[in-house]
RNA sequence: GGAAGUAUGUCCGAGUGGCCUAAGGAGCACGCUUGGAAAGCGUGUAGGGUGCAAGCCCUCGCAGGUUCGAAUCCUGUUACUUCCGCCA
């Protein structure tokens, strides 16, 4: 939800806004005129009921033989009243629909456009290159005994997989890594529900363009969530924070569930693009006055993660036209993948203002003493697609895979993970 | 799955149709008192909306309804507690 202030005072600069997305205008001045209508039918309610009320004081003091005459104009006012109230009702809810098409005020220097109108902001690390032709993931994961994608299909159907035997275990290690970190950046580590209300799917915007990627339940009316954002998000709905100490920050671990409605052959070979996953998501709440440099601080978490996985990446800003609906500035990074010759996105973090939480209801007490939305933000720190790239980046002539230092001593150790011999692939 | 009970402010807790504009207590904040503290005394202590403001309006889990008037009566719903059944 956008700020009814800033709507109200500043119409230009969300004009400004709905323009860079490439989104309507005309909505903001529809908004405009259903506000005034919803304040103006909310004083005539309200002063009808002010003067409901001082009137049944007088007929709760009047003598019993006045009580019946004065009982029968009462009874006019409460119609009156009852219909007014109703009108207040429509209005609102009429402000609260038009006003939910107004996406979140990009910040000042997001780049125009669709999606490819992102800038990259810079490129780390060197492109890996190989004397032999490199593997695919798949390739690489079947060898080792890692990425079963046949029984995922059979028993789950396309785009799900098994990952077995130092499959599984690299991917663990990916998550710990990741929580170890986390936890020494001051985020606090939730396992969250991955079955939501309706209204807490609602809440965090995932109904809007995405509900068609959304699993959902009709039998119980729940949402299987696609990211921990979700919960974590919805764990503080209306509440109001003490960020007097700073901002509050969770580290939430997810199996996350996406239809890929839309998506049919595109990226079906292999675990980039799946049903099921797991991700380890930073998710912040903080200060609306320190949301950017808090953004910048996510990035550097995620840029330290992939530099110790020895990756090349690059990170980009994502334009105006390919942000969600809450997200005010987007930053991707994307690694290189050897074999498709491009980078793919490993993380994405997303700065939502105060959009996401005035819509969640969820604030903080200001130094003025006020309460106010807080901003939210939200990141990936790890992620099953990371192992496309860890594979990839990292594999030799054999088959085999050299394991990233920092990643070892989750591992038990492990340097290199092996080939698994015919025998033991066919038994498998 | 069946039955019963509970839900009130930061917390405990009173409250069965109008003196609820929510008692009382605890906690917290400030002040008085004190050499300093404790105790004591006094004052204050929710959120939201609207308005330039004074103010006014809304909120007793949530949503409806009855009534001139609802924390209180009715219906639905959610969460929690206990018991029974089922499963592990």
């Amino acid at each position: 939800m956008i700020d009814p202030v800033i709507l109200r005072n500043d119409p230009e600069s969300v004009k400004r806004s709905q323009r860079a997305r490439g989104n309507s205008e005309v909505v903001v001045d529809e908004a405009l005129a259903a506000d005034a209508l919803r304040r103006a039918a909310l004083t005539e309610f309200e002063t009808l009921r002010a003067e409901q009320n001082e009137f049944g004081k007088q007929v709760k003091a009047a003598p019993k033989e006045e009580k019946p005459a004065l009982i029968a104009q009462a009874q006019q006012l409460a119609a009156g009243v009852k219909a007014a109230e109703a009108r207040a009702k429509e209005a609102d809810a009429a402000f609260d629909t038009i006003a939910a098409r107004i996406e979140n005020l990009v910040i000042d220097g997001v780049p125009s456009g669709g999606e490819e109108n992102f800038v990259t902001l810079r490129e780390v690390g060197e492109r890996s290159s190989f004397d032999f032709e490199p593997r695919d993931h798949l390739e690489l994961g079947e060898l080792l005994g890692a990425i079963d994608m046949e029984r995922g299909a059979k028993v789950s159907g396309a785009r799900f997989y098994f990952l077995r035997g130092v499959g599984a275990r690299l991917e663990i290690a990916l998550m710990n890594m990741a929580l170890d970190r986390a936890m020494q950046h001051g985020f606090t580590p939730l396992i969250t529900p991955t079955l939501v209300k309706p209204e807490i799917m609602n809440g965090t915007g995932f109904l809007g363009e995405h509900a068609s990627e959304v699993y959902h339940l009709p039998e119980q009316d729940l949402y299987l969530t696609g990211t921990s954002e979700v919960a974590l998000a919805g764990y503080h709905a209306s509440e109001i924070l003490d960020l007097e100490d700073g901002a509050v920050r969770y580290a939430g671990w997810s199996t996350c569930y996406r239809s890929e409605a839309g998506s049919h052959g595109k990226d079906t070979r292999g675990i980039l693009r799946v049903h099921q996953f797991n991700k380890l998501e930073m998710f912040v709440y903080a200060d609306p006055a320190d949301a950017e440099a808090e953004h910048d601080r996510l990035v550097s978490y995620q840029e330290e993660m992939l530099q110790a996985l020895g990756l090349h990446y690059r990170v980009i800003d994502v334009a105006a036209g390919d942000l969600g609906s809450s997200a005010a500035r987007k930053f991707d990074i994307e690694a290189w993948v050897p074999t498709q010759g491009t980078y793919r996105e490993l993380t994405s973090t997303s700065n939502c203002t105060t959009y996401q939480a005035r819509r969640l209801s969820t604030r903080f007490r200001s130094e003025s003493g006020k309460t106010a939305p807080v901003a939210t933000l939200n990141g990936t720190l790890a992620t099953t697609r990371w192992l496309v790239a860890i594979l990839e980046t990292h594999q030799q002539a054999d088959g085999s895979v050299v394991v990233p230092e920092a990643l070892r001593p989750y591992l038990g150790g492990l340097e290199v993970l092996a080939p698994l011999d015919t025998d033991a692939r066919k038994k498998g």
